[in-house]
RNA sequence: GGCGACGUGGCCAAGUGGUAAGGCAGUGGACUGCAAAUCCACCAUUCACCAGUUCGACUCUGGUCGUCGCCUCCA
């Protein structure tokens, strides 16, 4: 039984859909104005695994994950500037030039983690009636006010708003560095619609005039647009939870009158020397110069070595033992092959069943992935003791399968070297049967000097029992 | 100031009221022509600190110290 933790009643709890067998996720997505970084990068890669793992359980899952290409502001006065605005001034282009070139690099990134897409990535200037018709029933239900072309949600009207981050009381004044806009009758109330100024490039006409949505409103709007007006899962960035998370839910239950969200999901931070990353700090690492240094895999699996609601201290030591980790289950997948289906021995069997056992009940345990990647090592050692004595292509098949199932369908690790294919494996395949070659004939500095030369070319050499080698290429 | 999270071996990281998973690194051994890979063995009497509850706590309660996040856009 999966049971998850939900940020709005702090403690984990069974999952169960509202209508089985199907499940609707909404996970708030990046504003697309520059290049994800590792941050980003944790957050998709715990919500794809999320998804992975409901749909192994055989639910019916619609996710949605937005793409913001407007409406957010530099700071919370009304003087801030559009951050696609901004970089497209930068760039020298047109904010939805911005939008496009950093939604292909966002998509580019997460299918090189290894991120499934969601169903749906609605973009939030493409529905702006939506956004449109929400503001007008708030204003119905007394919940909204217009003060000159600016439009605030009322917060007085919703009770229950600072429920989910524990700020409850309107005494958020002190300390904080909140510019209010003086136009608000309480500093705690937020946009829903603002007014355009002048040079401001995205904006629409509405009934109050023109303008651009406030920065909340989308993701509701969104999501109840293609989820329905109670949605099960809600995920997004700890950071998000207060103020973003709970202005959602003001307007959407206000709006509706219906619970928003069942589950509340949020993810921890990716820090550096234990400080956030993040774009205020400039200390982000970019996932396109990870990948120049690493293989996309040994991110991933490093992200799913900490568990999704624990920081991840962002180090090249990390790293590196991800990679090496990585290549263990890369070996072992390597030496099971692609054999034929069969009867597999009751010991394989055994193993077999006891790994996703407790892989399972790792996973049950609010994803934890730390755990699941345990079961996972403990099969790998068992699994190559097991290649040592005699093991039929049945019993290979069966422990390849819940390779394949456990750690590439679930933890979406491809453990199969794609990149090696055609005509380079046949090359492997040549040198590896000179190297036996040599050796067998006792020409060992030849065997070596060619297993020099192929480490220094990025090959690494395996002689095998039998005589013959093995030559892949590193990760 | 308010809200919240966390503190486990050299590093990373799980965990249960009954006596510490796993990975990396390290050491010794088997195997090997030598390596690598693989396997075996070793590697925290101890879970920030101090009290308390309990037959028994790392796990529950209270306190102390420390670190971090949010309160402004941010995954």
């Amino acid at each position: 039984m999966l049971s998850l933790y939900n940020t709005m009643t702090r403690q984990k709890q069974e999952f169960t859909p509202l209508d089985p067998p199907f499940v609707g996720v909404y996970v708030c997505g990046p504003t697309v104005y520059g290049h994800s970084h590792l941050g980003h990068g944790k957050s998709y890669v715990s919500f794809d695994v999320l998804l992975r793992y409901l749909r192994y359980l055989d639910y019916k899952v619609r996710y949605v994950q937005n793409i913001t290409d407007v409406g957010h502001l530099t700071d919370d006065a009304d003087s801030g500037e559009d951050k696609l605005q901004k970089q497209a001034k930068l760039e020298k282009l047109e904010p939805m030039e911005i939008a496009e070139k950093y939604t292909a690099s966002y998509f580019h990134d997460m299918d090189t983690l290894g991120n499934l897409r969601p169903d749906i990535s609605p973009r939030a200037t493409g529905h702006i009636p939506e956004q449109i018709e929400l503001i007008k029933t708030l204003f119905e239900k007394g919940h909204a006010y217009q003060a000159g072309g600016n439009v605030y949600f009322d917060v007085s009207s919703f009770p229950d708003y600072g429920k989910l981050s524990g700020r409850i009381g309107d005494d958020q004044k002190s300390g904080t560095r909140v510019c209010v806009a003086d136009d608000k009758r309480d500093p705690r109330d937020f946009a829903l619609w603002l007014e355009a100024s002048r040079d401001h490039i995205l904006k629409w006409n509405s009934p109050w005039g023109w303008g651009y949505p406030g920065w909340h409103l989308e993701c509701s709007a969104m999501a109840m647009r293609y989820l329905g007006e109670t949605i099960d899962i809600h995920g997004g960035g700890l950071e998000n939870s207060f103020p973003h998370h709970e202005c959602e839910i003001a307007q959407s239950t206000a709006a509706t009158g219906k619970e928003f969200v069942r589950y509340w999901m949020h993810n921890n931070m990716v820090t550096v020397d234990g400080r956030k990353m993040g774009k205020s700090l400039g200390n982000f690492t970019l996932l396109r110069d990870l990948f120049q240094r690493w293989d996309p895999m040994v991110v991933r699996l490093y992200i799913l070595r900490s568990h999704y609601r624990s920081p991840l201290d962002f180090s090249d030591e990390g790293l590196a033992g991800a990679k090496s980790g990585l290549e263990r289950l890369l070996s072992l997948r390597s030496r099971l092959g692609d054999p034929e289906a069969g009867a597999p021995a009751r010991a394989v069997l055994e193993l077999v069943r006891e790994t996703e056992k407790d892989f399972r009940k790792s996973m049950d345990d609010d994803l934890n992935t730390p755990g699941a990647l345990a079961a996972l090592f403990e099969f790998v050692r068992a699994g190559n003791i097991l290649l040592e004595g005699n093991t039929s292509e049945a019993d290979k098949q069966c422990m390849a399968v819940l390779l394949d199932r456990l750690a590439t369908e679930v933890l979406g690790v491809e453990l199969t070297s794609e990149s090696s294919g055609g005509s380079s494996e046949d090359l492997c395949r040549i040198l590896g049967g000179l190297r036996g070659y040599l050796r067998k004939n006792r020409l060992f500095q030849e065997a070596d000097k060619l297993r020099d030369d192929l480490a220094e070319a990025g090959f690494s050499v395996r002689d095998l029992p039998g005589g013959v080698s093995e030559v892949t290429p590193d990760i």
